[in-house]
DNA sequence: CTAATTGCTCTAGTAACTAGAGCTTCAAGA
DNA sequence: TCTTGAAGCTCTAGTTACTAGAGCAATTAG
């Protein structure tokens, strides 16, 4: 058994995090001490460690209970898990695309200003002050 | 002169946002009805597309306030416009490529699982308890 | 003149934490 | 055994850029 301060530097996981992630259901309450405090296990390390892996992969809270609800009845159908990971694969998908615009139109304004002039002449701000300069929809 | 309604119409800025922004210093204050609606000319019109504008590239309300200080100032150097532009493109390209990488990530692990097979072998919940699985970083 | 629409302010909620106050417990050295 | 400093506890509030709703007042079209 170990504090929430270990861990924290075993998952990666800040500590008010972990409280954060009881708090909304994701980790369970774990034993305490006579002292109140939090003590951990092995088995919920490694459902941190999964928390913190789909956390990385863009995944909801939302999204994450529902994965570890799945995860913890083994003989459940996994339909919900595959639609979950293609709707999140989309999601990420759809962001990519809609930053790649940006970079483009952000990339030109950029460009055509060396900021060495005055505000008057900025194509920075002349950009952002008349969208029909764009060439992409945003 | 017109109405927050139909500035909200001509921009495509939600009234509460527009609301939000003059409470945020982006807008100033409008003249007022004697029954106290805020009214609006073309010059308030003008700034509000720029806000829009510059929000759908992504710059944060703070940057925008320091890009509106210097349009209002057209004496003023544009060297901060250019460096808020070139910093929010390094943003942005930061982001696509972290994205792009959970891209990658994500289609591997959702390609993996049909969402025919049990909880217990489904290969998305495998991949997420598992870090070792993964081929990247994240 | 009336009714429907629009506008007003204010508070609170969203996601996923993070920071801080003020207090208690733990662990290791003297 | 005592002490002291680190770590832990709970609770509240702050972050970003809005959005929703309550309860009321003003405007405008017919």
């Amino acid at each position: 058994m170990f504090s929430i301060g270990v861990l924290s530097q075993h998952t990666g996981v800040k500590v008010p995090t972990i409280r954060y992630y009881e708090q909304m259901g994701l980790m369970s309450s774990p034993e305490r001490t006579d002292g109140n405090q939090r003590r951990y296990g092995r088995a919920e390390r490694e459902r941190l460690a999964f928390i913190k892996h789909a956390r990385d992969l863009g995944f909801t809270i939302e999204a994450i209970s529902s994965l570890i609800e799945l995860n913890d009845h083994p003989d459940r159908s996994c339909a919900d898990a595959s639609k979950i990971a293609a709707d999140q694969l989309v999601h990420v998908r759809e962001k990519i695309a809609s930053l790649t615009r940006l970079e483009g139109e952000l990339s030109r304004i950029s460009a055509g200003c060396s900021g060495k002039g005055t505000a008057e002449k900025c194509y920075v701000l002349a950009s952002l002050a008349d969208h029909a300069r764009c060439e992409t929809d945003h």
